[in-house]
DNA sequence: GCGACAG
DNA sequence: ATCTTGTCGC
């Protein structure tokens, strides 16, 4: 099976790919281990373009600190996959590499937008981004992919336990007050109970935390506009 | 067999 | 993800 940048191209072969998951969610790290005071963060999202055919990844460095933005990169590559549920960060995170590449100096800690743990196998983009970067990474997911937690409480911070198969894989997270809560879940090298924390550390006046809404604004269509 | 299914 | 303006509600 030949490749690009590190990555099999796609022949179509789903259960090679869930097993490759299953190989790459066993070196999954799922305890803090970043540095502490973090000093950068980065926030990661994918968009498309050309109905697509283009697949367009941001990356937003951000003093941890301050809030203050460091630098921006967009990274452009032709799409190599379809979308495919549990699948998705074979479709997305070479784009996500690439931005990372350009950015000039990794982050401490990684915010994407998927999940991390939280996913059928173990393995979502946040998780893989974090195993094959290394990086410490937190997946910040805006809809559930697998499990189920109660609804938290309408106060902005509350979260109650994402469950699954009876473990806990992440959090369902009210980062802001009459919207609906984000799903949150350790990626790698940060713990279950921080995973939240450091979301929440992150968030401002918006539903996303800023390093994945700077992120998506980048990566999403409607930026166009801007560069 | 049927429904669900991150982005 | 993407196609897309205004509009109802807190």
């Amino acid at each position: 099976m030949a490749e690009v940048a590190g990555f099999p191209d796609w022949d179509g072969d789903i259960a090679a790919a869930r097993a490759l998951q299953v190989e790459l969610a066993a070196r999954v790290v799922v305890r803090d281990d970043y540095r502490q005071p973090l000093r950068t963060i980065a926030g990661f999202d994918v968009g498309f373009e050309d109905d697509g055919a283009t697949t367009r990844a941001a990356a937003v460095l951000l003093d941890a600190d301050s809030g203050q933005v460091l630098a921006s990169e967009v990274a452009r590559i032709p799409t190599r996959m379809p979308y495919i549920p549990g699948l998705l960060s074979f479709r997305e995170l070479p784009a996500l590499l690439l931005a990372l590449e350009r950015l000039p100096q990794a982050p401490d800690l990684a915010f994407v937008d998927g999940h991390g743990i939280a996913h059928p196998r173990g393995l979502g983009i946040a998780a893989h981004f974090g195993v094959a970067t290394g990086l410490p990474s937190i997946g910040v997911a805006k809809k559930t992919l697998v499990g189920s937690g109660s609804e938290p409480h309408q106060m902005r911070g509350a979260y109650t336990p994402l469950r699954h198969e009876g473990a806990q894989l992440g959090w369902v997270l009210r980062s802001k007050v009459n919207c609906n809560p984000l799903v949150v879940s350790p990626g790698h090298r940060v713990s279950m109970a921080s995973s939240a924390d450091l979301v929440m550390r992150f968030t401002g006046k918006y539903r996303l935390p800023e390093p994945t809404r700077l992120a998506d604004r980048l990566a999403s269509r409607r930026d166009e506009g801007r560069g």
